[in-house]
DNA sequence: GCATCAATGACACTTGGTGTCATCACCCTA
DNA sequence: TAGGGTGATGACACCAAGTGTCATTGATGC
């Protein structure tokens, strides 16, 4: 038994996203936070960054999935197909907890702030995807492009996946989402 | 002459714009810029929606003329088409300034939260061509799908005009943009 | 001249976020 | 077993973004 109860930052995180989905994310401040955790409001931000951070804090292994993923991709495999599967096995990921996935969400969606930081955390996303392409010999700018038009179809497949809860696997209108981008980019 | 100086908005702009250049975003405060207008902290807020919202006004004749060359595309273009056509119109008017350009680029680049309100105007961006696209009858999904791809293309072309000086015209940069993006998606 | 209106100023207030120092339990070592 | 780090927390002051509200002021219309 230490001084202080233990899992602080744990603590925080479920305070703040209980708070989040009760009463919404600018109606709770981070003092409410801290106080419903036990804790100060300044310690809430040695946990987090800000505010938005206990949003997205989830999404690091996600990353470490993606880029092991795409590393480990059959050398004879085209880069859109590397990226799809890469995509893919974060669709995976992502589909193991459905309800807290799409509680996030909602919460996210209902705030213009919350959706900034999430597309700034996607963008990181294709930017590690860039990076794992160059490690596999592409070229950086194509890299890029490749690994941003990808995230671009599995934005679409995510957002579709969230407004029909009847879709079935995320990871399915994922590989669906990057074989209409390929038929329809093609000239459909 | 009226009580008060003319063009407020202007101003405040201009201020805004030395003052981010001069010392950086996040060392020039809102009552700083107020003063060097000769205005009020809160007259600022009458004006802008935030600090960040003074470098991303000038957004809106752009969404304008995008909008308008994808609804008066030929009918007969394929949906990528389209898009492309809508992002060479944007392309054509940003390469108008390009110093101007440039350095409102190099202060947006220099700052992770300028960076998020960039990613959510070319969200908008994307989510009115994609209205545009429904309104030329193609379906909802197909319709985002395309859209944010093509502004994922669109984002890497800038992205290269912006990094290398010599690269040309940037319409030139965001055509090949596309043409690449085309090639590497079908199986390149 | 007088009422109205739109833009601005003045001012208080909340909240996010940071810097700084004190405190307290735990651990290691002599 | 005493004592000195160490790391996490609390306490507190502080700054800056952004908002609500009311007063002021010049222009405009009648």
């Amino acid at each position: 038994m230490g001084r202080w109860e233990p899992n602080a930052r744990g603590r925080l995180g479920r305070a703040a996203m209980e708070l989040y989905v009760e009463r919404g994310f600018d109606q709770t401040t981070v003092a409410e936070i801290a106080e419903q955790a036990g804790l100060t409001k300044r310690t809430f931000f040695r946990h987090y960054a800000d505010k938005r951070d206990v949003l997205f804090a989830g999404m690091a292994p996600l990353r470490e999935v993606v880029v092991r993923a795409v590393a480990e991709a059959p050398a004879s495999l085209p880069p859109f197909a590397v990226v799809s599967l890469g995509l893919e096995a974060a669709a995976e990921m992502i589909q193991e907890r459905p309800e807290d996935v799409k509680m996030r969400q909602a919460v996210i969606d209902a705030h213009l702030e919350l959706q900034e930081r999430e597309l700034v955390k996607l963008a990181a996303l294709a930017a590690d995807i860039a990076a794992a392409l160059r490690g596999r010999g592409l070229d950086a700018w194509p890299a890029r492009l490749v690994a941003e038009a990808g995230m671009a179809a599995f934005r679409v497949a995510f957002a579709r996946w969230i407004a029909n809860s009847a879709e079935g696997l995320l990871t399915q209108v994922v590989r669906e989402s990057m074989e209409e981008l390929e038929a329809t980019v093609t000239g459909g």
